[in-house]
DNA sequence: CCAAAATAATTGTCAGACATTTAAATGCCT
DNA sequence: AGGCATTTAAATGTCTGACAATTATTTTGG
């Protein structure tokens, strides 16, 4: 195996050192990194040749930095929350410049979301239930404007991932579903589609309380159906515009 | 909705000043960024503190720069292949640095494969069939490393997403399946286990060419039991050691 | 003993310089 | 006119040295 590019900057080349670094783990969660004219004196380039690698850092959230005496570069602690909204970002931009279509896009969203019915079923709480029926209310609004909508729908299905009871399952379907949402608002929502969506949150959470993967898995699959129709009248209408 | 933090550093405010103008379209993939001296004017700042702030989009791949007269930073097109590779990253790191059980994540892993299933059975192509036998040809061979045998078990289950022709799923897939190999590696293979590993994946195999989603299922399922007892076994030897 | 002030360490920013790279413009020779 | 070598200009990459701002610690004064 070869260096491929000798030629990359030095700032990137000192980030690259860094980040192996903690990713193998010989700089751990809260340690402090050497001052940055330490690491100017050990890697023998300036200052603001180092300030430049750790901004690359900082901007993939290893490292934080505090200013002041005993202040520097701090390794950070990596939460969910964190992750999951630097992959929604990413994803986000992805799914935004290559021109995925509704259909795909749909699709992917439904199946990833399907992968959590079984263990939901199982495990779901009345905590999560309880949310799911109070975004329920909320849809059900009449006045309620598109985006709110949206989001509401966001957070029901947030809860409905959340019932399967693992924290790493949440994390991967809530930065994947998140991530299409954009595609998925392409739609505008007539009070009759509004009704339609409803009701099949509604099953969903029947089935949960049931403990009735096959009905929640329905309904999802219904959802997915429905939203596709959805999706190309709305194609449609644009065309014939 | 308040500004949250007006104490930001002047290189990050630039920074998100610019990815918010490409995230939003003001800026296309190829559009060239003015020249740092241009954009430290436009913003009153140093060349220096620019150069941090493009450095931080350089990290996560929203642009890339080029030297030489005519050269700039250039908005980046953002591949699938450099989308998962960040999220792979990302969510390894974020997984190693929260202890999460063995048991969790096998879970959440298979549940997320098994979303592929139905697409794959239906869709599976002879190609990509092809691509599973030859690593089960590979895992067969008796004097094959741990490493290779694991490499060679992604690559597998590489092409079982692959299978679904969905290249969103196929990425979202992909990354989440990928950034839990390094849990799933805490496992050593005896010959016996590898021997059941490979059966299974004949299994998989086989339940695709007859476009089964049922056996095809049942075989990730049995799978994903088989893969957390051998990984309660590894912890159990470690105990008692 | 406590509070205020000085101190030191460290990051954040600036200005200017030089090195390096690269495409385009220029000039020269055939 | 056309092709090849040279020069030029525009840009990023890097270095240096300085100053500002921030903050934990130490010192000082009452």
């Amino acid at each position: 195996m070869k260096n491929a590019q000798p030629e990359k900057s030095l700032s990137a080349q000192i980030a690259d050192a860094i980040r192996t670094a903690i990713v193998d783990g010989r700089l751990l969660v809260g340690d402090r990194l050497p001052s940055e004219a330490e690491l100017a004196d050990q890697h023998g380039v300036s200052r603001a040749t180092v300030r430049e690698a750790l901004k690359r850092l900082a901007a993939q959230s290893l490292i934080r930095t505090e200013r002041g005496a005993f202040g520097g570069a701090f390794v950070n602690h990596l939460s969910y929350e964190g992750a999951r909204a630097q992959q929604v970002t990413t994803s986000t931009l992805l799914l935004g410049m290559n021109a995925i279509s509704f259909q795909v896009a749909c699709e992917a969203r439904y199946a990833l979301e399907r992968s959590c019915t079984a263990l939901a079923a199982e495990r779901r709480t009345e905590a999560l239930l309880d949310a799911m029926r109070t975004e329920i209310e909320t849809q059900s609004a009449p006045d309620l404007s598109d985006e709110s909508f949206c989001a509401s729908d966001v957070a029901f299905h947030r809860a409905l991932v959340d019932c399967a009871g693992n924290e790493v399952l949440s994390y991967h379907l809530a930065g994947s579903v998140e991530a299409m949402q954009p595609l998925m608002n392409m739609t505008t929502f007539t009070a009759r589609s509004r009704a339609e969506i409803i009701d099949l949150h509604r099953a969903i959470v029947t089935g949960l309380e049931r403990r009735d993967v096959a009905s929640v898995d329905s309904a999802l699959a219904t959802l997915e159906a429905y939203t596709i129709t959805l999706g190309q009248s709305v194609l449609k209408a644009r065309a014939t515009r």
